[in-house]
DNA sequence: ATGATCTCCTGAGCGC
DNA sequence: TGCGCTCAGGAGATCA
């Protein structure tokens, strides 16, 4: 489950090989729809050069010397993964990329949460418009961010999930930067008291960086586009540690459902 | 307009 | 061993 550090972790290692490198061939290789349609066929791509690669929040922006966009969503499973020239294609992989240096990059995406979408240069991508600042945004201030959840009544983990108000973190991040502001996510948004807001944010800024510094939190899916792991999953304080004992404080971790999502919380340390 | 709920999808994990 | 059931969740669509 791709994160903001996981998602960053992916962009680093992309760019880090892509930047400048020419496309020789690019195939669309699954007949399934993905979640959403692209613009312009993926195909489209042989011939074309990457120049850059940036992130907002989960979404992956490729720039092409021609002024083409390909706005990558990697779900709930997608990865992309670089593979020899020929090699072996695991099941469930949308797209194949053939490169300048004689390798491929495999798209894959088992449950097809994710999407790849090509823009022409006068069709630019929609996608992250509605998008809140990115929460690792050095330009997102306290006092903006305080603005934002007094204007919210829905629950702080549910704000926090909401994209459209700050975007980048996902259930686990949430969860994780309730815990370490001592918050409950059960409380009101706009009733964050004034003292928390700005703990709030630096949690949620810290815990995405303590996950990116080690390269993402290490789930089911995810690996990095050289197939290794991240290894933050030993520092998780609630995530999936129902009925285990707070970090802080010793009580027992609760599970409840919000918005249809597990949130885990400690009831006797977050208020 | 806002927040809550439903939906998409496959694989992992579980109980019997 | 293997079947069938439940669950996981990002975010757009839809509902209240």
């Amino acid at each position: 489950m791709p994160e903001l550090p996981e998602v960053e972790t992916i962009r680093q290692g992309l760019q880090a090989r892509l930047k400048g490198q020419g496309i020789l061939s690019s195939e669309r290789s699954s007949a399934v729809a993905l979640r959403k349609p692209s613009p312009l066929p993926l195909d489209a791509l042989t011939g074309a050069r990457v120049v850059g690669i940036r992130r907002h929040a989960k979404v992956l922006f490729w720039d092409f010397e021609d002024g083409r966009t390909l706005v990558a969503h990697l779900g709930m499973t997608g990865k992309f993964l670089f593979a020899k020239a020929g090699a072996s294609r695991e099941p469930h992989t949308h797209w194949v990329v053939g490169l300048e240096d004689g390798g491929e990059l495999h798209f894959v995406d088992p449950r097809r949460f994710g999407w790849l979408s090509l823009h022409a240069p006068d069709n630019p991508p929609q996608d992250a418009r509605h998008y809140g600042p990115d929460a690792l945004d050095p330009a997102l201030t306290a006092a903006d961010f305080g603005a934002l959840l007094a204007s919210s009544k829905a629950p702080l983990k549910a704000f926090l999930l909401d994209q459209t108000k700050v975007a980048g973190l996902g259930n686990i991040y949430a969860c994780e930067a309730l815990w370490r502001a001592e918050l409950s996510p059960r409380r009101l948004a706009c009733n964050t008291p004034k003292s928390k807001v700005a703990l709030l944010l630096s949690s949620a800024q810290a815990v995405l960086r303590d996950s990116l510094a080690q390269g993402g939190t290490s789930f089911n899916d995810y690996v990095n586009a050289l197939g290794k792991p991240g290894d933050f999953l030993l520092d998780l304080a609630v995530f999936q540690r129902e009925d285990l004992p707070c970090p802080r404080c010793s009580a027992l971790v609760r599970r409840i459902q919000q918005a249809g999502r597990s949130t885990f919380y400690c009831g006797t340390c977050q208020r």
